[in-house]
DNA sequence: CAGTGGTCTAGACCACACT
DNA sequence: GTGTGGTCTAGACCACTGC
């Protein structure tokens, strides 16, 4: 297949263009990429089969294979048995939040049940300065702000800020931030089509000022993790900014290092 | 090869046992997994090479290589086009603290660079509940205590005490923790033949207490992150408690999602 | 049963590193 | 050049799912 359907200038595939050299299996992972870009599989659905791909593609199935399973190992994709595979989603997965580390002291190494959300505040602004840069957005442009309080088992746990880029999110509201049914990145997929994909966090130790510990009901002082998040859709495109406000009284931020 | 050399009972390889089913690459997986359990091959050298292996083990070659390919996943080997494949090594990698999540605020994602070490303790104990369960020792048995504090451009920024089970660390010194140039887990490969090979943390905020605070150079009370390390060699057995007290000031715990 | 992903093989050829 | 890992192919067969 080498680029399009024209015709090959070199031999056969392989070692097709000028630069570092990509096999043909990437190639055909950059194809899949655009199509899971371009919404011509929606999250949930199952994509084509290997052999159709294949195909499509003019090349042999090991190695759409192998550009599937790539994909796979990024959770782009998930690969079912007897099923076929389907583009990764927010939703339905059976971890209730994919990118939440925080996870109760004691019980098993289980993951947080739903939390109770409590809107603060959720309006239209302009991003400037750390948030612009971070969002790629220019200083000025329009962002939605959102202030939420998470609980658990009526706890309240987590104090988070949020910026989303206002072209991508026009229209978000407060009754959606509370009331969907489900984790907000789902929200984010059904109701705007912006699927997270990747997430950075920077972590520290910070004293609660007084507002926040009011808010997260804790002395004033008292240590609180702060997490910052950027997290990406597809290609590297920032999305959304976060900084969490985390009590770690009962609960830890668990990490899997290898 | 299923099993041994013994001749098959089945008509073919795969599908050789009652259980759930283990293809043979994931056999072989296993047979690779106890050659560097049992020192066959030690860190930094190279394994057989591909073909050798393939025919070590009456498999083909791209059955091995799968093989390698979930090894190379887990960083117990990594694979070098044209040299070989080597047993990873916590020594010699780019990376100068796989483990150490720990990075500069500004700067680029750049991990951290060799930090001065002071050995404040390091003398024979006993583990005791916590540290023993998590050790997988029994109350009781002898343990090896370590504190000490990391310093990176001339700031305490680390505090941190360790816990070793007695029997693999025996006759580690002061000294020894203090003078090896290179990361201590390098150490702990080259003088004791552990080799950590995954771990887990779990992270807090707390606040310093007075004498944290003044082996830090923080005021009490500061906000500092609380890492608790459990790291594990081979097979999933403990080997090592870390409870860290972090400085974020001017540094922060990186991590990424996905 | 047919269709999907998963495993295994054998052989050809490519890219990289050393000598 | 030789040897290593890396890619690609084609075909056979296995395991799981659902009709």
């Amino acid at each position: 297949m080498a680029t399009s359907s024209l015709p090959d200038d070199s031999t056969d595939h392989a070692a097709q263009g000028t630069p570092a050299f990509s096999p043909l299996y990437r190639q055909i992972k950059g194809l899949l990429l655009q199509s899971l870009q371009a919404g011509e599989w929606k999250p949930g659905e199952t994509i084509p089969s290997e052999m159709e791909l294949a195909a499509r593609f003019r090349v042999s199935q090991g190695t759409v294979r192998k550009a599937i399973d790539e994909l796979a190992a990024d959770n782009l994709l998930v690969r079912r048995q007897g099923k076929g595979t389907f583009v990764a989603t927010h939703a339905e997965q059976h971890v209730q939040y994919r990118f939440l580390k925080l996870v109760p002291d004691s019980g098993a190494n289980v993951a947080e049940g739903p939390a109770q959300r409590r809107i603060l505040d959720c309006r239209r602004s302009r991003a400037t300065g750390d948030i612009a840069r971070l969002l790629g957005l220019r200083s000025g442009d329009a962002a939605i702000q959102v202030r939420r309080v998470l609980s658990f088992e009526g706890t309240p746990t987590i104090l988070e800020d949020l910026w989303l880029p206002g072209t991508a999110f026009k229209g978000l509201t407060a009754e959606q931030m509370a009331d969907y049914p489900g984790p907000t990145y789902a929200m984010f997929e059904v109701e705007f089509g912006v699927r997270m994909v990747r997430a950075e966090e920077k972590i520290r130790a910070v004293a609660a000022d007084a507002q926040q510990a009011a808010l997260l009901e804790v002395p004033a002082g008292s240590p609180l993790l702060s997490v910052e998040r950027v997290a990406y859709t597809y290609n590297g495109v920032p999305m959304e900014l976060r900084r969490g406000l985390y009590r770690t009284d009962s609960r830890h931020y668990r990490n899997e290092l290898s």
